[in-house]
DNA sequence: TGGTTTATCCCTATTTATAGGGAGGCTTAT
DNA sequence: ATAAGCCTCCCTATAAATAGGGATAAACCA
């Protein structure tokens, strides 16, 4: 007899967990062990010495803090839990960012259902798990390249923003003008100036807007 | 014997499907009838006379077509058709605007699970139905202790933006100026200066950049 | 150690955006 | 017919963003 797979849940929509229950029911070798509606009780649960979880399955976005703010927890404090996201977005550089903040897993809540379970047997052994929708466009990026189980190549990467850079960034899309930002940094406007000219330049960019669309679209926001 | 309820469901995430079709199999006086994941095979399906629901049961957020959408695309085709919307928005605003598109129930997705039946079986009786929450909610309006004063969220001041207006902000959002969209609108620069103005005052934000952001977040671009 | 990156600051100059106002022509609905 | 909304255009101003250039100290890496 095979052991058991304990598995907690995180989503803020109740209703989607009862879906991923409703799934996991179906399967004898896997056990729920509970659930979360943020990530702030997800941390307190993984925190409980006495609760104990294989795998926990968990959505990027929840009010408070968010499926990025756990992974990131997880580093810092070193906290060595197998990390699946089930997620709306199918965009890979979302993917990569997960798979650069920890998770070990990663599928879409459009096919959740169907290929939940075999993701969680997946990690449980250890092993990386993509949905299929993502692993093509995995597969389309490391064409040739190694297999799945180091990092990602730097070549793929965005081109890497400075941590004043994308600090610059954020309060910009937060509408904030250069010399209110100046002011929040302690710094004066040629500064912002000139990280503002820097990041037109190296996101290959016309102007703010073009910084916003930037951010948002790579979730950066 | 009572007669069957039958019941379609529509919502982007099939987890979310899953999950209430899990919840709705727990009750033998409803049958489910399908369901759909856009608001566009939604109204196919109610259109085609071979099909047949008592309730249907559809999310506000969905590609395309949303749930507004149906709804309004119900009304102007004089469509009689009991529907319960299932939203993440507690807003009592927005529910006040689902009524007048004439939903018959307003469940929030947080607790969907522990009313759905009962919504769905006060519904198909005719009547109308609130998970508890909501209900609150709209005893407090109904008593005088709140008002609805505050602002609607960015999904509904989408309403109030002209074509004009709607074409502008999509340029604005691509990157160009307030010259270089006078050049392709064949107007001058001090129309859509106007518009520009319009548009802020209308969406309450600060600069171009919070154009682009209310853009993004309402998927008009 | 020397070379690179980062963050900081300044200069000059032009272009764009923001903010307030008014106003005429046109269509639509009451 | 009157009102309301929309699109158009103009005026006056100030604030902000864009586009070059250069420069320095500190930190980081090989």
């Amino acid at each position: 007899m095979k052991n058991k797979i304990y598995v907690h849940v995180a989503d803020d929509h109740k209703i989607v967990i009862d879906g991923i229950i409703a799934v996991l029911n179906t399967d004898k070798e896997i056990e729920l062990n509970g659930y979360s509606l943020n990530g702030k009780d997800l941390i307190e649960w993984v925190d409980n010495s006495k609760n104990k979880a294989d795998v926990l399955v968990l959505d990027i976005t929840m009010p408070g803090l968010d499926g990025i703010g756990v992974l990131k927890y997880f580093k810092k404090n070193k906290i060595q839990q197998k990390v699946i996201i089930v997620s709306s977005y199918d965009d890979i550089k979302i993917v990569q960012e997960m798979l650069k903040l920890g998770c070990k897993g990663y599928i879409t809540k459009n096919n959740a259902g169907e290929y939940i379970i075999d993701a969680i047997k997946t990690v449980a052994k250890g092993e990386q798990y993509f949905s299929p929708n993502i692993q093509k466009e995995l597969f389309k990026i490391l064409s040739g390249q190694s297999g799945l189980d180091g990092d990602l190549p730097d070549k793929f990467l965005l081109e890497s923003l400075t941590g004043r850079e994308l600090e610059v960034l954020k309060l910009i899309t937060r509408q904030h003008s250069t010399q209110e930002i100046a002011n929040m940094l302690y710094v004066s406007v040629s500064t912002i100036d000139t990280h503002r000219k820097k990041l037109l330049r190296k996101l290959k960019v016309k102007n703010s807007v073009g910084l916003a669309m930037y951010a948002v679209r790579n979730k950066i926001v």
